[in-house]
DNA sequence: TCACCCCTTGAATCTAAGG
DNA sequence: GCCTTAGATTCAAGGGGTG
């Protein structure tokens, strides 16, 4: 493994001779000068970490003072909507050159760019095959309480043409999902603990993807020897579960803290043994289920009247789920029992009764009905 | 409630003079044509479901031989991708058009269009808030194994601009989501069972929307008496939840069919009443206290000493209502707050203490008892 | 060793009103 | 427009220290 200069100044022209296709090796340069120094039909798939272009305002700090550590480096920089648009093109044209013609390709953004990639995608005439959702089992919050919580993130899985014959490997998706269709909303945790990387204590890149993410891509969508690219390398997750998997790969990255950091990384990365597979997977989520929910979805009706077992409290359902008490007090069905009460704590689902069939049940009784008509 | 035609062959310019805004009314015709007819700056959010110009090849099967029946209406077919871009660019510039400077759009769409539909909203001037996945838990499979289970549905959320100040009920999500942040992936199951309008046991809209999706929309992003806009109004989800949420409505269509079940399905929807409204609010929204207020009224007296939670810092209270610390600064509750800790900001109200019943207890709980005694 | 508590941190377009 | 001031605002994981 090492790295090959693309030389800058340099002709970039899609007539020069291109590289041979140097596996298993880090291309540093401009993405999509590399990727025009590249034979063309020659990767079999290519995941795509691009910059999202977010664009921050001031410094943002949590509730209990401390500063969030922004991305604010300068490969994010996009002077308007326009030039990010022209950039997206203008790499995914390249990328489309270089794939196979039964090649596909997976690009990674949030709402900041994934509409603009999208739009790009099609318009360059590859064929979305599906959108996938990221759920973060532990995002950031939002702060300030202006918007929902950002805990997702997209990814598009686009073939090079609606008749191209794509790699999909559907029985290992069915194992790896208990034995059901894998769907499009997979849920991980972000990336932290061991698997971040660090140097001195301070995270090497901003936004290391979790491995296993991209496991589950090239997993899915590649076959052992395949060739993946990865035009934004950063520290070269694609490149170390490539490895692990048994696939080739190709990584482009202008840094050289990056690079170094994706060197020594890969170096170190063992391929897998099948017992890991199973560790991989994310635990199932228990299904939780919020009182407001039951109220949305009809279950129970705004209006409806509780009380305790005992009836010495009774409080009305609103609209957002939240209850009011006959002496006007109003939260959470946890948060009013344990006002009423007086206490520290309080588990509404049994604090809280309805009159049903004549006499009274806690709400969990409710819950527990909904789960068993939407619970597969 | 009734039906307003639209005259066809009428010019549809934006200098005729605009329709009187007739709420609650569905309005017959063309989406572009009857928005060009709406007064500018009329509206304050927009519910739209457009066409997903889905594109399916032949029919498809289950693998038990039955036939899937899919969305293969006029209304959803477009000749190019580009023609499905100039419609959507029309259709969005006329929403943006009418809506107030405050006002907000959701749009919901899959992977066919929401890359296309979110392009168009980023380019138009729009400001995008957040982007929301709908997770179905109940999707129905690829029956093929060829990708992954569409499993969700996109929506976007966008204000009219970046400075622009949208409705965002925080405490009602947060309320309504058991005392956790609502986060951008909501599961709802598909609208089946009693909800589904059929007639002769068909039913009589293809992609008929679950209320519980709109009623988190509307309970999140509108306030009581607001005017809400659905372009594609279909069989009038949007108006049966706005009518039973206390919001005004205005619904576009076509198809006398949709009209006449949309009519049928608002006509029996029940209002909730008053107090079932009534929802969580912010303390942004309810009546301000200044801490000088508090020692005006004699809830607590000039010379009362104040300390942090783990009495690092001392302060007397001053008859002006400033502090005074041990170490002679003084300041406004905030002020010396973030002072003394070196901090960026600090709110007062949490951080000081009085001690109480012998412990030490945040002096908001002084204004909880102030706001409880004078508020009616 | 384990349970428990405290501290840190993560792709974030992150305030509102009044002068 | 800008500037100032009041005051509202966080969830899940992981790591380290302690009992």
């Amino acid at each position: 493994m090492g790295v090959i200069e693309k030389l800058s100044g340099a002709p970039a022209l899609a007539q020069e001779a291109p590289l041979d296709l140097a596996l298993d090796r880090i291309l540093k340069g401009d993405c999509i000068e590399v990727m025009r120094a590249l034979p063309a039909a020659s990767v079999d798939l290519i995941f795509a970490d691009p910059p999202y272009n977010l664009q921050l305002g001031g410094d943002l700090n949590r509730p209990d003072g401390s500063h969030v550590d922004a991305v604010t480096d300068e490969w994010d920089k996009f002077e308007t909507l326009g030039h990010y648009d022209r950039f997206t093109r203008a790499w995914l044209t390249e990328a489309r050159r270089i794939l196979k013609p039964n090649g596909a390709i997976w690009v990674i953004g949030s709402y900041h760019n994934i509409f603009k990639v999208g739009a790009a995608i099609q318009d360059l005439g590859y064929w979305i095959l599906n959108d996938i959702v990221w759920r973060k089992a532990n995002p950031m919050p939002n702060f300030k309480g202006t918007r929902f919580t950002n805990a997702h993130e997209t990814l598009i899985w686009a073939s090079m043409g609606e008749k191209s014959r794509y790699t999909f490997n559907y029985r290992s998706m069915k194992t790896l999902n208990d034995e059901l269709q894998m769907r499009s909303d997979w849920e991980f945790p972000i990336c932290g603990g061991q698997e971040r990387l660090k140097k001195d204590g301070v995270k090497v890149h901003p936004t290391q993807k979790p491995e296993a993410l991209i496991y589950r891509i090239l997993l899915a969508c590649s076959k052992p020897g395949d060739v993946i690219l990865d035009p934004f390398f950063g520290t070269g997750t694609t490149g170390a579960v490539a490895k692990r998997l048994g696939r080739h790969w190709i990584g482009i990255e202008r840094e050289d803290s990056y690079i170094a950091a994706a060197e020594e990384r890969i170096a170190a990365a063992l391929p897998l043994d099948e017992s890991a597979l199973t560790t991989m997977q994310s635990p199932k989520a228990a299904p939780k289920v919020a009182f407001g929910t039951l109220v949305e979805t009809g279950y129970l009706k705004p209006g409806a009247v509780l009380t305790d077992a005992k009836r010495r409290w009774r409080a009305t359902v609103r609209a957002d789920g939240s209850l009011l008490s006959d002496c006007g007090q109003a939260g959470s069905i946890h948060k009013l029992g344990s006002t009423l009460q007086g206490a520290p704590a309080c588990n509404g689902w049994t604090f809280w009764q309805h009159e049903a069939e004549g006499k009274l049940q806690p709400i969990d009784t409710i819950r527990q009905t909904y789960l068993l008509a939407t619970q597969p």
